[in-house]
DNA sequence: ATAAAGTCTATTTGCTAAGTAGGGTAATGA
DNA sequence: TCATTACCCTACTTAGCAAATAGACTTTAT
């Protein structure tokens, strides 16, 4: 499970993206929109400020707004940086590696293979979702959803 | 990550599936062998017990024994019983469902949308390896290994 | 009987997630 | 300039839970 300020996080930025070029937001107009306790919200969006994504102005007509292109911002990175590791064990994972103490030889551990499976898998599929994708795909719900009506 | 008792769980248990039909083994054996804290493996096998996988014979000539073939026991639903869901959302996961606070509709989410799939692919994954299959790519990663030498 | 082996209940230790509080500081525009 | 707006920073709280340990108790084979 996906802490809640990796959730959080992912909202954050998918309404920065839904802003993209338009100006700041104000954190209090985010929380409110996007349902945030509004303080937990301010510690994450210093952390996205900490790793480059976003930019910030301060005093009247300031707030957040995002510097990096949605379309080169994918999930698999925002998860890491928040979460740390996508895979099951410390071994099998490739940014948050850590040997285990179980295995004689790790090379011989057949749970150790299977889960670097997966880890690649998940990878895979996280890296190629971008916040643009995520913006689209929420279009094309929206579509499906009135057309029900 | 995998709780070190789900981690546990599965080294105890691909244990009881190398000696398969072959009579007990005891708690202090599976934990010399496996290098897991004898007290901890306790309270694991118990739960195992109570989970129908293993059952277990007192007094001497005693220990614990896998009572469900190898090849009918898969890893997700050992890592569901110990670690729970297995999507990264309760939004997102089918058998440990909550509803996202933070959403109007969750059928438009294009988070939750995308991280369901994520988890069918994952369960996908997981369900259709069992522990006989952990065995076997055991032995043939031993095999791998001692051509290198 | 008695040693071997699992069973049960309770407790410890320490970490971390999630959120709160509140004053400080900087930028803006009237 | 100066008040306001809005981000910045440090500290704290609360609760829960993972990981493991301790020790007494019960059952069983010989």
């Amino acid at each position: 499970m996906l802490l809640k300020k990796t959730q959080y996080a992912l909202y954050a930025l998918l309404n920065l993206a839904r802003n993209y070029k338009k100006g700041p937001v104000l954190i209090s107009i985010i929380a409110e929109e996007e349902k945030l306790p509004k303080k937990f919200l301010e510690a994450i969006l210093a952390d996205l400020k900490t790793q480059g994504l976003v930019n910030s102005k301060k005093g009247k007509g300031g707030g957040y707004y995002l510097i990096v292109p949605p379309e080169k911002i994918d999930i698999a990175s925002i998860i890491r940086s928040f979460d740390g590791a996508l895979g099951l064990l410390p071994c099998a994972t490739i940014n948050y590696y850590e040997s285990c103490s179980q295995c004689k030889d790790e090379n011989k551990c057949a749970l150790r293979s299977v889960l670097r499976e997966l880890r690649d898998q998940t990878d895979h599929f996280l890296k190629n979702i971008s916040l643009l994708d995520l913006i689209e795909k929420e279009k094309s719900l929206e579509m499906i959803e009135s057309r029900r009506s």
